[in-house]
DNA sequence: CCCTTTAAGCTTTTT
DNA sequence: GCTTAAAGGG
């Protein structure tokens, strides 16, 4: 392997890396890099990684460790890597999900987990249920209740407040009055209990991990010889848990850790990200802060409202530079105010309609996003958008059916049974098959031909079967069909998931639901197939999902004291949310106020912007932000 | 049994 | 903030 020498490294994709993310690059040092939207703080993770295993910096064998929240961020990362630096170098950058690395970790050594904590092999996940299930079999213990005056605990709150918040081993000091529950439930759900096979939650599993590496010094000693360098990525999101594992397997190693985030955009606080984390992590790890100033996503105008916005969550003017790729003057932001959301659907229908039409902006490049309850704040949108013949829907449904190999396998091999030669589908559907098949048949060793040929007729079986598809319940059949072919079992030890019956059950039935509705509209599974994927759909989604997404023109519906309810609570977390919405949009952000708007029960109720009132101080402030009250409604 | 009070959900990911 | 469902009291 030739490496490139240091000094002469250049940025991968010739990209033009900003002073501190250069510097970031090339530091030794622990580093936490604070950068706002569209500032490229996963690019700065890839070309740093390229840098470390380019120039052998990090010394082989030595690996990289890269850990996000999801899946598809993990993967994406991962993909970048390898585009920019080739697949043999990147096989020693890892990128891996918190909780896939806990429970990686967990399996992988679990002979070195104290025998109290040590689960069984082929645990499953603790859903909800298994823990209400538990709760409800137990009773407060009389002299408890006496004493403390113990009240009865929802099985959420239990597992939010109680069942991981505190290291391992649970102590027996009676520190909390919850401690014999904590325990019982811990000791049942490692062992099972009547109806009820061993099973644990993502965040019990990264306990576990934390007690072993701190419990078991060779364990930890091969972690740190194994990863020298460690990236965090979205670091703000950063829980409680997740830290004491970080802190536990890092702290005090010879390791580098590189974290980025962006605290505008803290909005999982509710979920349990932690406060102050980057100031911790600073002093933990004896971190360097650095600023990332550039967005290279937004226009100049949306840019000056986000500088406002900035402030105000951050109480200080913070720099923001746009790119060069933009004209001054370039950027929309404006503020429309409805009667109702009958006016409302259709001035935002006709907008988008001459978007698509005359602007040619895709429909996939604009995104309806509203604070929660998006199936609410829609409906109307979506209908009107229907008599346009604008596909729009809520990408929240459909969003495990496009991740899970099961339901992808299904849609490939229903393009491949329908219209033979499409390489893409083919390889994909392919590799499922070999994968799925070698595990059904043990050690047989399958020739590649005889596979193809396997495939191959269970293609043409299955054409003259789709050929005569007349109802969503021969569909189904269809689907379990093929499911069946590569038999459950098999299925459940290759993907866990699949053990969750509900889980299990729910992709199904939405798949069929989904690509039925497709192929009644055009008659033709290909095209069925297209609509389930979304191809030429504008995406509807609550603001924490479009997190990390961008597009060209943002429709935010229900700028409203009634969306913001909990703005009086946690006005700063609000901010954020509203200030994600708004950097979301690459050249236009639209953000939509209706006097009248149906809730979630079916009554009509006046809204107001008291309480949100500083988010239109700062839209005004910004001096960029029309606002544009429409006529009364107009009748048909 | 009826009326009043209280609690919980809104926003989510992970094999 | 506003709703519904569950729990509690007379």
């Amino acid at each position: 392997m030739i490496y490139v020498q240091p000094d002469k490294w250049i940025p991968a994709g010739g990209m033009e890396l900003e002073a501190a993310a250069d510097y970031v690059i090339k530091s030794n040092k622990n580093c936490i890099v604070i950068a706002g939207p569209g500032a490229g703080k996963t690019e700065l993770l890839a070309q740093k990684a390229c840098y470390l295993l380019q120039t052998n910096i990090c010394l082989s064998p030595y690996k990289i460790l890269s850990i996000s929240f999801k899946t598809d961020s993990a993967d994406n990362l991962a993909k970048r890597v390898e585009k920019r630096c080739g697949k043999e170098l990147s096989r020693r950058f890892v990128s891996k999900t918190y909780d896939s690395f806990a429970k990686g970790i967990i399996e992988h050594f679990r002979m070195a987990i104290p025998e109290e904590y040590r689960p069984p092999i082929g645990y499953n996940i603790a859903t909800q249920d298994d823990i209400k299930y538990l709760l409800s079999q137990y009773k407060i213990p009389q002299d408890l209740e006496n004493t403390y005056g113990i009240h009865e605990i929802s099985d959420r709150e239990f597992t939010k407040d109680y069942l991981v918040k505190y290291k391992l081993p649970i102590s027996n000091n009676g520190s909390n009055i919850y401690e014999w529950l904590i325990k019982r439930v811990w000791h049942s759900l490692l062992n099972g209990e009547l109806r009820l096979q061993p099973a644990l939650t993502f965040p019990m599993i990264s306990r576990i991990a934390e007690y072993m590496f701190r419990t078991n010094p060779y364990i930890l000693m091969a972690l740190r010889m194994t990863y020298k360098y460690i990236f965090l990525d979205e670091f703000q999101d950063t829980t409680g848990v997740q830290y004491d594992l970080i802190k536990t397997a890092f702290l005090g190693s010879d390791c580098t850790l590189t974290a980025v985030g962006d605290d505008k955009q803290r909005i999982m606080a509710w979920a349990g990200a932690l406060n102050n984390i980057f100031n911790i992590f600073e002093n933990d790890f004896d971190a360097e802060e650095k600023e990332l100033v550039m967005n290279h996503r937004s226009a100049p105008r949306l840019v000056e409202v986000q500088r406002f916005l900035s402030k105000a969550i951050n109480g200080s003017e913070t720099k923001i530079e746009t790119s060069k790729n933009w004209k001054p003057k370039d950027g929309v932001c404006e503020n429309w105010i409805f009667e109702d959301e009958i006016q409302e659907a259709e001035i935002v229908c006709e907008y988008i309609k001459t978007w698509i039409e005359e602007e040619k902006i895709e429909p996939n490049d604009i995104c309806i996003i509203a604070k929660q309850n998006i199936d609410i704040y829609s409906k109307y949108i979506v209908e009107k958008l229907d008599e346009y013949n604008i596909k729009a829907r809520n990408e929240g449904n459909y969003q495990d059916i496009l991740s899970e190999e099961i339901t992808l396998t299904v849609l490939n091999i229903i393009v491949l049974a329908d219209t033979k030669g499409s390489p893409f589908e083919w390889t994909q559907a392919m590799d499922f098959f070999t994968l799925l098949k070698g595990y059904n048949n043990g050690l047989r060793d399958d020739k590649p031909e005889t596979l193809v040929f396997e495939f191959n007729s269970l293609l043409v079986d299955l054409k003259s079967e789709l050929d005569n598809i007349t109802s969503a319940a021969m569909l189904k059949n269809f689907v379990l069909k093929i499911v069946n072919y590569f038999n459950v079992n098999a299925l459940k030890a290759v993907f866990p998931q699949y053990k969750n019956k509900k889980f299990f059950k729910k992709l199904i039935d939405d798949l069929v639901k989904y690509l039925w509705e497709g192929y009644e509209k055009s008659n033709n599974w290909v095209d069925a197939v297209a609509d389930v994927k979304g191809v030429d759909s504008i995406p509807i989604m609550t603001i924490h999902k479009s997190k990390g997404l961008e597009y060209d023109t943002v429709v935010f519906i229900g700028l409203e004291d009634g969306a913001f309810w909990s703005f009086r609570n946690q006005s700063q977390e609000d901010m954020c949310a509203f200030f994600v919405a708004l950097s979301r949009a690459k050249r236009r952000a639209v953000f939509t106020f209706s006097n009248l708007r149906h809730d979630k029960y079916g009554h009509q109720r006046l809204q107001e912007r008291d309480e949100i009132k500083t988010f239109y101080d700062i839209l005004q402030e910004s001096q960029v932000v029309e606002e544009i009250t429409f006529a009364q409604p107009k009748t048909k």
